[in-house]
DNA sequence: ATGAAAGCGCTAACAG
DNA sequence: CTGTTAGCGCTTTCAT
């Protein structure tokens, strides 16, 4: 049922039927100039005629190249993946600007610890030109390692360490900032914070945000729990919050999701938002336009990061140079809740 | 900076550090059995000494195999990609299982219309050993197109005309069934629905499923109006809804994310749910947990699909024979919505 | 402008 | 159990 009669055309049986050599054919297929036209015509028909398409594998074996980008997530980001826009953006940036490019999206899924090696072997037989790393833990080595194997790498987010590679990666701090601006202006002065986990930049980066916009408000103290920048999460947190200051009247989340977990909260306990407490986020995920009330959050230009990733990997597979970072701006989006 | 000074070792580089030939030192890398276990041993540590890489490319040229599997997603799924956690699911699903049969995952968005032709060269150019396709619109030729490439396909969603490739699908109607008659063994009278976009599969099948369930309630007129799977249609369908009849008191909504519109109408329009109007959704994705009230909806197994088409594809590959099609069942999961 | 020839790194008979 | 020998299909000098 798979047998091919009489088997696929190669450069060879498009050469004979054109009555040219296969360097020829391999010239026209490549768009070489310096076929004649009239020659050229005759190959091109014979190769539409055959349904000639070129064989890869072969390919690769003598240009070194594959054509083909592969985008990593880790352990990390597939746990979120299931009710996050974050890395679906991601792939689809980068799907779209890669094949904008010619290049193939190879998508390699870190589940497992095990994997780690998996991904390193494979990527240490050049089956890819280069590698989009989604990298978010602190203590992933993987960058180093892929760095060291010699293969372009290019890292979403800032790593927690020392940069080794260059990332993109968008402002966190700042963002939050302006966020606790608007608060601060809004009148507010009891102001919480659900943060992100402190081993992704993502999550210090805006605490660090948090804690200078609350600078803005002379005596004020922190007043911080922790989230997985999951709903749940936000959930629980919004409670230990309300529990250790019930006066609490704004609160930032450093996720969209866990913002949408801290109105659930609110909303169960009596408190109306933005009345009594106001609600930031962070992400503006398409879901942020449907809570309720619909969610201020801090903007970020996920498809971008996208685009910007396949980008920089594409620039380096070619041998150019790179900036070592792109850090791309956020900005805040104002709604219903604060 | 990319040079590898000595070039990547090959076989050949083994086999002289291990003094054997290069036939034996790919038994080795192989695993075959019928090498000495200390030549075999020796061999095993020039590998690691020099680590030593296969090179794909060369081994697919012979072996014409490239021991990866693409996973096709149209532009319908790329579509709803960035709110919904179907598409995710369903990578998530396939790469684990495909990980572990230590195969590798090329993802290929289909965004436009022009990419449409750009897989099939693709595929033609047999850079994966086995197609899985996320088929959403009826009106799709690209299952079609592949079978006669002769590359294995498997589909995710039955297509809408003639099945002619395997595929895995959810049971839709019977889910929706169970769904109608809980909210008539509720005491629910006027039951509308709000439906899935009618050129797929899935929104076909759950609409038939409520016109089915209607039917326990004699006299009961239908009441439809469509949306698109996603929330805003949720929102705009269930104001007509309304409009037409303002008695509505429950209504299934074909995807989690309608019915959380719904909800959101619902609330607006101050009327309460479920004491007014009961509310059911489908797919019983992340988000259904958190809407509020949570949702009552119909349970797909949205994982285990992407682990029965990696499973079916592999088996094609292997040249098995696999049955035509698996239905996986659905089941309501009830929630305060209704 | 075109062809001949070499070879990319690997596997798979086939001998031995 | 191991080595020799052919290629897999393509690009790329190097001549012509």
């Amino acid at each position: 049922m798979n047998e091919t009669p009489a088997g696929r055309p190669t450069l060879e049986t498009v050469a004979r039927a054109a009555g040219a050599s296969r360097a020829t054919v391999s010239r026209v297929v490549n768009g070489s100039t310096t076929v004649r036209p009239d020659v050229a015509e005759s190959i091109r028909r014979a190769i539409a005629d055959l349904g000639y398409v070129p064989n890869p594998a072969a390919r690769s074996l003598v240009t070194q190249r594959t054509d083909s980008i592969a985008l990593i997530l880790p352990e990390s980001a597939t746990r979120v993946f299931s009710d996050d826009a974050f890395f679906p953006g991601v792939i689809r940036g980068v799907g779209e600007a890669l094949e904008k490019a010619d290049k193939q999206l190879v998508l390699l899924l870190a589940s497992t610890q095990s994997s780690h090696d998996r991904i390193l072997r494979y990527v240490h037989g050049r089956t890819v030109d280069g590698v989009v790393l989604a990298s978010m833990h602190g203590a992933d080595t993987l960058p180093e390692e892929l760095r060291a194997a010699g293969v372009p790498v290019v890292t979403s987010g800032r790593p927690l360490g020392e940069a080794t590679v260059p990332f993109i990666d968008v402002e966190h701090a700042s963002g939050v900032e302006a966020a606790m601006n608007h608060l601060v202006g809004l009148g507010r002065r009891r102001i919480a914070t659900i943060a992100g986990p402190q081993d992704m930049v993502a999550g210090r980066e805006r605490l660090a945000g948090y804690l200078t916009g609350l600078r803005a408000l002379p005596g004020a103290v922190p007043l911080v729990e922790e989230g997985d920048f999951m709903r749940q999460s936000g959930i629980d947190a919004m409670e230990r919050l309300l529990q250790r200051d019930p006066g609490i009247d704004a609160v930032f989340a450093a996720s969209d999701l866990m913002a949408d977990g801290a109105l659930r909260t609110l909303r169960r306990l009596g408190r109306r938002v933005p009345d009594d407490v106001a609600v930031i986020g962070f992400d503006d995920v398409e879901a942020a336009r449907f809570t309720d009330p619909p969610l201020t959050t801090v903007h970020q230009p996920i498809h971008e990061i996208g685009t910007r990733l396949a980008e920089q990997i594409l620039r380096l597979v070619a041998g150019e140079e790179v900036e070592a970072s792109v850090v791309l701006p956020t900005r805040l989006v104002i709604r219903e809740s604060a």
